[in-house]
RNA sequence: GCUGGGUUCGUAUAACGGUUAGUACUCAAGAUUCUCAAUCUUGCAAUAGGAGUUCGAUUCUCCUACCCAGUACCA
């Protein structure tokens, strides 16, 4: 029989997602959508300790913004749901609202002898840490160590009875098998095959704050929530055979859900994985909003604030780690959910290629309509204090729109089709602006001023280079100092085309300016 | 250290065991243009090393090297 897909995405909300995460996020997502599945946003904040206000928040909107909305979890409708209902028949979403659930399924692990009550306190554990150390070993809470430990394996019952009832700083531990090797599958990596006495025994549930540990609240969800497939971080591939172990302690075989592990995101230069200070080192974002810390008021910067378009943004991070087996690198999100394969998920690391990034930033723009990149310019615009028509603006978006990698380049690439150059290149002056080039020049802006022809480029255009031509006069000579006076460098839209568009008026005004300025 | 995972141009990646090892980004050169971009063309550049299996290994096996992760009462 057929199971229904569902996967899940389980952040903590220890601090904003990173693009890494967001990817984890995403490839759940196509997975689920591909196979008509259902995609279930889950909040881990079993860790009261590393709680940050505005985590949460953060996510959902992060998500939002990519254009990844859960089907269930703390975010469906919109509201935070606690009571199950059909639209969250798994409500509540969030760990700590379930506290309540994970004791009774510790305790059940603890009466089928798959786990027991552990006494150590924190010094104990330190201190046989260290002790390992000394003799260049790991310790490992296992059936070597087991025995000279304080457990209810080791103890007798009447202390044990007596320290539970007495003391709450004890937890519960899985008892890991003796020497059992366990198998396991994986849908990117295949087979994969681990001893148990290399492993220790985790701690399930802790008395102290009655809270479960990842490991015990995640399987418990899991399966509680009939997740089919787990897709998830390569750093939890480590404790894999543990969640193996989990499911078949509780005799959950049979609805186990399968694995998939991602491979991490690396830093584009060096080694390791990619942290914040790698973007605040390299100058690019890590996160995909802007975020400020709560406690320091640190601000790290997002991708949407540096002006990618959430589509650019979920194109490129989709193929970081996944190609669709072919070369089509640009997919809208719905196209990724139909092209999406688990099998062309790649086993290594993806090193993030910065200028990659800005590659699909540049091809989405160039996707927008001119009316589309007019509206998101208005605004920069006005912002510094430019006052003009729409249609003066669509027709220098539609000119400068191919140069550009965000909207906010707009600015820097056409600013002097919207005020006066404050000041001329020096180097471009140094090699254009000489008397034998301006006195040339400026006859061609006689020559313009007195143009009475179409006011349009091809028009002008032709009849200048005919002019200047028939003078027998240096085109790019005479044509860069009219860019001068026109821009304020050797740089720039055609000649015919700033004169169009600023017109007669501004353009004599320009010529005068660089007289004045220059002091001919 | 131990356990697990990984390794194709600088980066992301393609290649039923048989290809001159392909594509994209970056970079360089040329074409084009009144300049700068854009565009087009061309170029640079890789199977980590060593054994083995095979008529034939990028592809399968083993060893070595290197990289990553885990090794918490964190996720």
């Amino acid at each position: 029989m057929e199971r229904r897909t569902r996967v899940r995405f389980a952040p903590s909300p220890t601090g904003p997602l990173h693009m890494g995460g967001v990817r984890t996020a995403l490839y759940n997502y196509l997975y689920a959508k591909q196979k008509g599945g259902d995609f279930i946003l889950r909040i881990e904040d079993t860790d009261s300790h590393r709680f940050v206000p505005g985590a949460e928040e953060y996510i959902i909107e992060a998500l939002r913004w990519c254009g990844i909305y859960p089907d269930e979890g703390v975010d469906a409708a919109g509201k935070i749901v606690q009571i199950p209902d059909e639209r969250h028949p798994h409500a509540p979403y969030r760990q700590s609202e379930r506290k309540d659930i994970y004791r009774q399924y510790a305790e059940e692990l603890v009466a089928k002898g798959a786990a027991y009550y552990a006494f150590d306190s924190a010094q104990d554990l330190d201190s046989a840490r260290a002790q390992a150390e000394m003799h260049g070993q790991t310790f490992i809470y296992n059936r070597a160590t087991r025995p000279g430990m304080r457990n209810s394996l080791s103890l007798d019952e009447d202390s044990v009875k007596d320290l539970l009832e007495n003391t709450t700083d004890w937890t519960i531990r899985f008892k890991m098998p003796e020497n059992t090797v366990v198998k396991m599958d994986d849908m990117i990596r295949g087979h994969i095959e681990v001893n148990t006495d290399t492993l220790d025994d985790k701690v399930l549930w802790k008395r102290a704050d009655c809270l479960p540990t990842y490991h015990l609240a995640n399987i418990v969800d899991d399966h509680l929530m009939e997740i089919s497939e787990v897709i998830r971080g390569e750093e939890w591939l480590p404790s894999l055979p543990l969640h193996y172990l989990l499911y078949q302690a509780f005799g959950w075989e049979d609805t186990m859900p399968r694995f998939a592990h991602l491979s991490l995101l690396l830093k584009p230069v060096g080694n390791g994985k990619l942290s914040k200070r790698d973007g605040d080192k390299l100058g690019f974002p890590v996160f995909p909003l802007e975020w400020t810390n709560p406690e320091t008021g640190e601000k790290s910067r997002g991708y949407r604030e540096d002006g990618y378009f959430p589509e650019a943004f979920v194109n490129m991070l989709a193929m970081l780690g996944w190609n669709p087996g072919d070369d089509r690198e640009l997919f809208s999100l719905d196209e990724l959910v139909q092209a999406f394969s688990m099998e062309k998920v790649q086993k290594a690391g993806a090193k993030f290629n910065p200028e990659k990034a800005k590659w699909f930033n540049k091809e989405y723009l160039r996707k927008k309509t001119d009316e589309e990149l007019t509206d998101l310019f208005i605004p920069i615009l006005e912002e510094k204090g430019i006052d003009t028509s729409r249609d003066y603006v669509l027709k220098v978006v539609t000119l400068i729109k191919e140069r550009a990698t965000f909207v906010a380049d707009f600015w820097d690439i056409a600013s002097y089709l919207f005020v006066v150059p404050q000041e001329y290149n020096e180097k471009d002056v140094a090699k254009f602006w000489k008397p034998e080039n301006y006195t040339l020049a400026l006859q061609a802006a006689g020559f313009i001023k007195g143009y009475n022809g179409p006011w349009e480029k091809e028009a002008l255009e032709s009849a200048l280079e005919e002019f200047i031509r028939g003078n027998e006069w240096p085109m790019g000579k005479v044509m860069n100092c009219l860019r001068l006076a026109l821009v304020g460098a050797s740089s720039g839209l055609g000649i015919a085309d700033i004169v169009t568009l600023i017109g007669k008026d501004e353009f004599a005004r320009r010529i005068d300016n660089i007289v004045k300025t220059l002091s001919v």
